[in-house]
DNA sequence: CAAGCGACCTGACGGC
DNA sequence: TGCCGTCAGGTCGCTT
């Protein structure tokens, strides 16, 4: 999916229309995504005002007038797209390859926005690994797919004392560890590699070796925690363009846009000044892992 | 409990 | 041209 950054620029792509908007109707295409859709999905919601729509880790979170709260996530290949009344994309949002345009379109909100135009917002997911929830206001944060989640990586909240405990003791690899969303949520398989690099570290490391024997923070934590903030905060700055199907707002398709230093760069050198290594691919846990063994360690 | 792995689903791409 | 294998941003749940 759609990481972090690629969930915020989806978000800032869509605030504009949505807050403030009424939701006149919503149209599904079936049943459920990954999940059943909730109960009543479109009953629900018609009529609503949206109040606000923000972001926790992947997660899309629109605040609905009443007391719900709609929360949405891309999976691995969900994006959205606003349509107006003629049904042409409106720049700068986000869109699909045209071919794939309406084949996969599953939710429909139907808006009148607080400028009182209308508008649609389409949800498009070619592979249903997405899902959309309803929850109360009221105790959100006891909600299963919300209670379990881990530090923020865009603020001051990530810092390695606050990682430690999740460090200490562990065998597993720190690639292993980075994506595990109940220790930092939001990070997934390009932003893990690509903040390892920039600490220098391996994905295989054992996570325990970069807390000292007390359980605090090694100078090696702190620095991966400053450097997984660092990486977020550019690729949000950069628009989040990891996405293959991500559009330009001039209509042209991007395609990883983004240069990053090792994802998706096997054989390839490796970019860090005076390091000789090449970027090499592994599998952990069934997924790849970029690194270079030379410069991370 | 931690850790590993298959499952979910569709599409794109490379090799033959 | 077509068929087959492999791979892809995620995460859930089962097995060791």
């Amino acid at each position: 999916m759609p990481e972090l950054p690629e969930v915020e620029t989806v978000r800032r792509g869509l605030v504009d229309v949505m807050e403030g908007a009424r939701i006149d109707h919503v149209v599904l295409s079936r049943p459920d995504l990954r999940f059943p859709l909730p109960e009543r999905f479109a009953e629900r919601l018609a009529g609503k005002r949206i109040e606000a729509l923000g972001r926790r880790a992947k997660y899309l979170l629109a605040d609905i007038e009443g007391g719900l709260v709609l929360a949405m996530h891309l999976g691995m290949s969900g994006s959205f797209r606003i349509e107006s009344p003629q049904g042409a994309v409106v720049p700068g949002v986000f869109a699909h390859p045209r071919s794939a345009e309406r084949l996969h379109d599953h939710v429909r909100f139907a808006l009148t926005t607080r400028d009182g135009a209308d508008a649609s917002v389409v949800f498009n997911d070619p592979r249903r690994f997405g899902y959309m929830s309803l929850i109360e206001r009221e105790g959100f944060d006891t909600h299963p797919h919300f209670s379990g989640l881990g530090i923020e990586p865009t603020g001051n909240a990530l810092s390695g004392a606050a990682l430690a405990p999740f460090f200490a003791g562990r065998t597993a690899p720190l690639k292993a560890v980075l994506l595990d969303q109940k220790v930092i949520a939001g990070l997934g398989n390009i932003y893990v590699c690509e903040a390892l690099w920039r600490a220098r570290l391996s994905p295989r490391r054992a996570s325990g070796t970069i807390v000292r024997k007390d359980g605090t923070a090694s100078q090696r934590l702190v620095r991966l925690a400053e450097d997984i903030r660092a990486t977020i905060a550019d690729a949000i700055a950069a628009g989040g363009s990891s996405l293959r199907d991500y559009r330009q707002a001039d209509g042209s398709l991007g395609y990883f846009q983004h240069s990053f230093a090792v994802y998706g760069r096997e054989d390839e050198p490796c970019k860090r000044d005076d390091c000789r290594g090449v970027v090499r691919r592994i599998v952990q846990s069934g997924r790849s892992t970029f690194f270079c063994p030379v410069c991370q360690r």
